[in-house]
DNA sequence: ATATGATAATCAATCGATTGATTAATTGAC
DNA sequence: GTCAATTAATCAATCGATTGATTATCATAT
């Protein structure tokens, strides 16, 4: 970030306006539903800046994937990166990861329009996504898999393993996707801080109780 | 359903297509995506059927909740109505459920078209969807709070019992929404029988893992 | 400094295509 | 003959995209 005291050239500012719009009408109503010209009043710009900035509506899709790639690993590029080597501190980066997980995804309200485009991206994958899955995603999720390892004593690649690091993101971005449903039976009317943070001590007791009887098989 | 000798009247017939075709569709691409053109074509039936039929596309959305909140409630009724008293029972009964979710859900092909509607009717809900849930939705999930509560010795209606139930939902759900990333990173190139099998094998270790925390906990 | 020309950015207007919906005419069973 | 069911044709509205004209920005020459 530069600081604003130099204002962006005059383009640049319009061409993140439709990115930042971009992202919040995508993952509000989903590609197809959202159309150019609601996006374009959002960001105050012409419709025609789309085509400009971005090609089209698909190329702007690809431009919103290709932010949201970039955020997700600066957060968790430095999140995952501290020194791990025994089994406790494994424990412990997992324990941070899964709350960070939950309060970025599922509380935060910064986060919400990356998080809803992100999981609509990953139901119904843009060509330009696939690549962000390939880049982004797996890697992290192997880093994930090896902090398993070495707090569980399993393999790092094992089907095992990598198929629980799934079950542990599945039950973050579930209160998510699932907001309605979940709101509707618990008689909440959002989720607030409060709220995550009773999904978060459920997902950590989960992990915490995954890892005692991973650790216990291996 | 009626004996198929008894050929539908001329007009059923055409409005089973078009329920059936709308689903697919529906599930495939997202209510707003899909085309009434597109469903008519898949149905072998005249676009005007649909306002006939229905009412319009909206009319058919909700008809299609309706089919869908019918089967579930037609498989879930019965599936968890055996008698169950004892802890191990409980335990047996929602290993048994989980099965028949990750089956049911991720698995099976016949019922894929149904899962793929309901789970985009679950993150981006219709009004006529709205009713599904506390009719349909609500109940089921308190019944499974009830053996979750039997097994653990927990509260049937406590907060963590509750989003306990919805993390167990949530690990079903997540292979069938997160398709597209889960085999990337797995090397698999479907979820096939052998593949739901090692789904299947993590949820319910995790399934026993938490009833047995909760336990130790209640 | 100032004028000039090139480039970048923005705008209103409009394009053809497609959307969901509707109409009037036609079919077919009883 | 009657009426529910079906059809082809058409409706206004909206979609994403593109156009040509206009404005702003800036490098360069003087």
């Amino acid at each position: 970030m530069k600081p604003s005291s130099a204002p962006l050239p005059r383009g640049d500012a319009t061409r993140a306006a439709l990115l930042a719009a971009a992202l919040q009408v995508f993952g509000d109503k989903g590609f197809e539903a959202a159309s150019t010209r609601q996006i374009a009043a959002a960001a105050r710009a012409n419709i025609a800046m789309i085509a400009y900035h971005f090609g089209g509506k698909e190329g702007l899709r690809a431009a919103c994937a290709d932010h949201v790639a970039a955020v997700l690993s600066g957060i968790f590029g430095t999140a995952a990166a501290p020194r791990v080597e025994t089994a406790s501190q494994a424990r412990a980066a997992l324990k941070a990861l899964a709350r960070a997980g939950v309060r970025g995804i599922v509380a935060d309200e910064a986060a919400r329009p990356l998080a809803r485009f992100l999981l609509r991206e990953i139901s119904d994958p843009s060509p330009a996504f696939a690549r962000v899955f390939e880049t982004g995603f797996a890697p992290l999720h192997a880093r994930v898999c090896r902090l398993w390892a070495l707090a569980t004593g399993e393999e790092p690649e094992s089907e095992a393993t990598r198929l629980s690091v799934f079950a542990l993101i599945a039950q973050i971005v579930y209160f998510r996707i699932a907001r309605a449903p979940v709101l509707l039976r618990m008689g909440w009317s959002e989720i607030g801080p409060n709220q995550a943070a009773a999904i978060e001590a459920i997902v950590l007791a989960n992990l915490e109780a995954a890892l005692d009887a991973a650790g216990r098989r291996a």
